[in-house]
DNA sequence: AGCACGCCGACT
DNA sequence: GTCGGCGTGCTC
């Protein structure tokens, strides 16, 4: 009797592949085992997801497998159906959500060696050693650092900041000795902690009665109010059970601060996974939390697919953060697969923010979630004082109204620090000639193109073309080109220009695209210095800024008046997340808000009564309209190299599937607000449901036709199951 | 997604 | 006469 298995393949098509099973391979199959096999012409890994599978392939075209790659599972058993039950939900081929969650070492069929990393303590002699230098600031600090930690890796101390250009004059003159990696031996029982007020002890309580337990809180509290202490605590009790955590963060919250917080709790019991790490750190990361070597990982999105020896609580940092969709191919939502693995693992599932989503407010109010709340601000400290400023008619000098500058002059002269923030970066948004009305507009998108003023070149924000920043009208070659409205470039110069005396500090993308330069800009605003801060959301998210008084938002009403409807809920976390930069126990902050439209009844709530009443306001919008989470939604995008390419095929797939009666609803095609983007013109179909079980039928359907449909070889097409974003 | 097979224009 | 354009179809 022939075995077969049936094997994820990496490639689009949204199903399994059955290989036979040889018995000449020498080992018994088993779910999860990478096993290398043919594939058309080519040889693939794939992932074992069923063993003695049957089928009634004809056997001319059965193929079997070539290799074993593993000598047990690479995937354990739950994250195998774990991919599958994500494959399914977000009708995305199976093949690629087991691709993705393997780490990208293991998707090759060549062994990856792992070299153990090397770490380093103080050395024994160090009294012996000459002093460091009083100016070596950043050495000094680090050998404090490692002082506390007792060893760190190469790698720990890259992430809490610290360049090597610190580190190894440190080696080179014998203050650090090579050290064993460390042993987590119990001692985070011991190391100090902070006392908790009553709301953080109620959570911490309430959170870890329930280890041992699927269960599903939200902890919202305000910024400051010290979520990240209920977290350590919670932590603690887990691994106290002989447990491990997952803590996810958003993409750039995790700060050296935060991690270094982890870190000396926790000594030797933390790995992290994100971005900045290169593969074969990543595996190695990957592979000690799977060995329980290590108790706690600290990552981003796809750390939610890491295998854990005995996972014991989940906590997912800033919920409402949107890097924890992914936003192309499998659109999956690190958030909702971290509520998915808690159920499970039988293991509670924290999700934290100042400013939670409404779905999870949503899943509060439905007595899905346990709503924890921690409104005291550590140490006393209150919430900033919030003002409008109503900008009509008044003369803004380069954005800025006389009010908010007055404000700052202020604010510097009491010696404290002020944030101008700006979600736009560059010096202007557009770039117009005075003479014939000519507007620079990018040649592959609908949009227009970004001036970079020191740079000397025109930039689009949506594909990155660039060209050389004209001096002459290339139409009428008159020369009064003017530049409208302000970018964060310009709020730059001209706070330079009105404060000559105090540092102006630019935080967005062009200024921290260095590698540890968002750092050092960091630390020389934590020295506490009067400066200007001027930034992006760059600015809002993980960094706390203690000495910052004043906070201007030079912009709030273009994301009010946004084409989605989620606009407003975005704005509002954005404005309190970055009002929540300023002021502390000993200095009252202040937030400017610069707006047209003061009367904005969401604008009004947010400032008078504060997120909750705002959230719920808008949530009672969502409820009267039937918007998600209220309902479900799913948007079903094309693109192509014309607009009829892809409204075509959207229209088709549409005329295949039922009319919507009452249960759901289709719209569409429409195309996309911006149209063209990057040279290809995009659409979509909006369904939405109240059940999602009728939502998830209606796009198992045309999944089917979708893929069975012909098409011009230029169309793509893709799912999204709830996205965030509508186009 | 790859990759092969297949059928029509400008090159040694 | 053939190299290569990308249309179409398949992958256990």
């Amino acid at each position: 009797m022939p075995r077969f298995v049936t094997v994820a393949v990496p490639c689009p098509l949204r199903r399994g592949f059955d290989y036979l099973w040889a018995d000449s391979l020498g080992k018994e199959p088993a779910i999860g085992m990478r096993v290398s096999i043919p594939f058309g012409p080519r040889r693939l890994v794939g992932v074992i997801i069923a063993t003695d599978s049957s089928n009634d392939i004809p056997s001319n075209k059965m193929k079997a497998v070539l290799r074993v790659l593993d000598e047990k599972p690479t995937l354990p058993l739950d994250l195998v159906q774990l991919g599958q039950w994500a494959a399914d939900y977000y009708h995305h081929p199976v093949g690629d959500c087991i691709q993705q969650m393997l780490p990208v070492t293991l998707r090759k069929a060549e062994q990856a060696k792992e070299k153990p990393a090397q770490y380093w303590q103080c050395s024994q002699d160090i009294k012996q050693l000459p002093p460091l230098s009083a100016r070596a600031h950043q050495q000094r600090s680090l050998l404090a650092v490692i002082q506390q930690s007792g060893q760190l890796s190469r790698r720990q101390i890259k992430d809490l900041g610290y360049s090597n250009n610190i580190l190894n004059p440190l080696i080179n003159g014998g203050y650090l000795s090579k050290a064993n990696a460390p042993v987590a031996d119990g001692s985070y029982m011991h190391v100090d902690k902070p006392v908790l007020n009553s709301e953080q002890d109620a959570a911490v309580t309430a959170i870890s009665a329930r280890l041992g337990h699927f269960d599903r809180f939200l902890l919202d509290g305000v910024t400051g109010s010290g979520k990240t202490e209920v977290y350590l605590r919670a932590i603690e009790y887990c691994l106290a059970r002989g447990e491990q955590a997952l803590v996810l963060i958003p993409e750039i919250g995790l700060t050296p601060q935060t991690l270094q917080r982890f870190e000396q709790r926790f000594p030797g019991c933390v790995s992290t996974l994100h971005s900045g790490l290169s593969d074969g750190e990543r595996f190695q990361n990957w592979r000690k939390i799977e060995s329980a070597e290590h108790q706690i990982l600290l990552g981003t999105r796809s750390a939610v697919f890491t295998p854990f020896n005995n996972l014991g609580l989940i906590v997912v940092d800033e919920e409402h953060d949107a890097s924890y969709k992914q936003q192309d191919g499998w659109r999956y939502s690190a958030r909702d697969i971290a509520v998915k693995r808690g159920s499970d693992h039988n293991c509670p599932v924290v999700l934290g923010s100042a400013t939670p989503s409404l779905d999870s407010l949503h899943n509060v109010a439905q007595n899905r979630y346990q709503l924890l709340e921690l409104r005291e601000r550590a140490g006393g400290a209150s919430a900033p004082a919030i003002r409008l400023l109503d900008i009509r008619n008044e003369s803004l000098d380069e954005g800025l109204s006389k009010s908010l500058l007055d404000a700052t002059t202020r604010t510097i002269a009491a010696g404290n620090q002020a944030l101008i923030f700006l979600n736009r970066r560059g010096f202007s948004p557009q770039l117009q000639c005075h003479s014939c009305g000519w507007l620079a507009n990018c040649k592959a998108c609908d949009a227009k193109m970004t001036v970079h003023f020191g740079r000397r070149e025109l930039r689009c924000h949506h594909c990155d073309a660039s060209d050389t920043l004209p001096t002459i009208c290339p139409q009428c070659h008159h020369h009064q080109l003017i530049y409208q409205g302000p970018g964060t470039e310009r709020l730059e110069l001209s706070l330079k220009r009105h404060f000559p005396e105090v540092p102006v500090i630019r935080i967005d993308r062009d200024t921290t695209s260095a590698k540890g330069s968002m750092q050092s800009l960091v630390d020389d605003i934590r020295t506490g210095k009067p400066c200007i801060l001027v930034g992006t959301q760059m600015l809002a998210k993980g960094h706390h800024f203690p000495d910052v008084t004043l906070v201007g938002i030079v912009d709030i009403d273009g994301g009010l008046f946004s084409a989605d409807f989620r606009g407003p809920e975005r704005s509002g976390q954005l404005l309190v997340q970055v009002a929540g930069r300023a002021g502390r126990a000993d200095k009252l902050g202040t937030v400017y808000i610069q707006t047209h439209c003061p009367e904005h009844p969401a604008l009004q709530a947010l400032v008078n009564d504060g997120y909750q009443p705002f959230a719920r306001q808008l949530l009672a919008e969502r409820q009267l309209f039937s918007l998600p989470p209220i309902s479900f939604s799913a948007v079903i995008r094309a693109d192509a190299t014309s607009l009829e390419g892809a409204e075509a095929f959207l229209e088709r797939l549409r005329a295949s599937l039922a009319p919507g009666d009452t249960s759901w609803s289709i719209v569409g095609p429409l195309p996309a607000p911006m149209t063209r983007k990057a040279g290809r013109f995009r659409a979509a179909l909006i369904l939405q449901a109240e059940r999602r079980s009728v939502l998830h039928r209606q796009l198992h359907t045309a999944c089917h036709i979708g893929d069975q449909l012909s098409k011009p070889q230029n169309l793509r097409w893709s799912v999204d199951v709830d996205p965030i974003d509508l186009f």
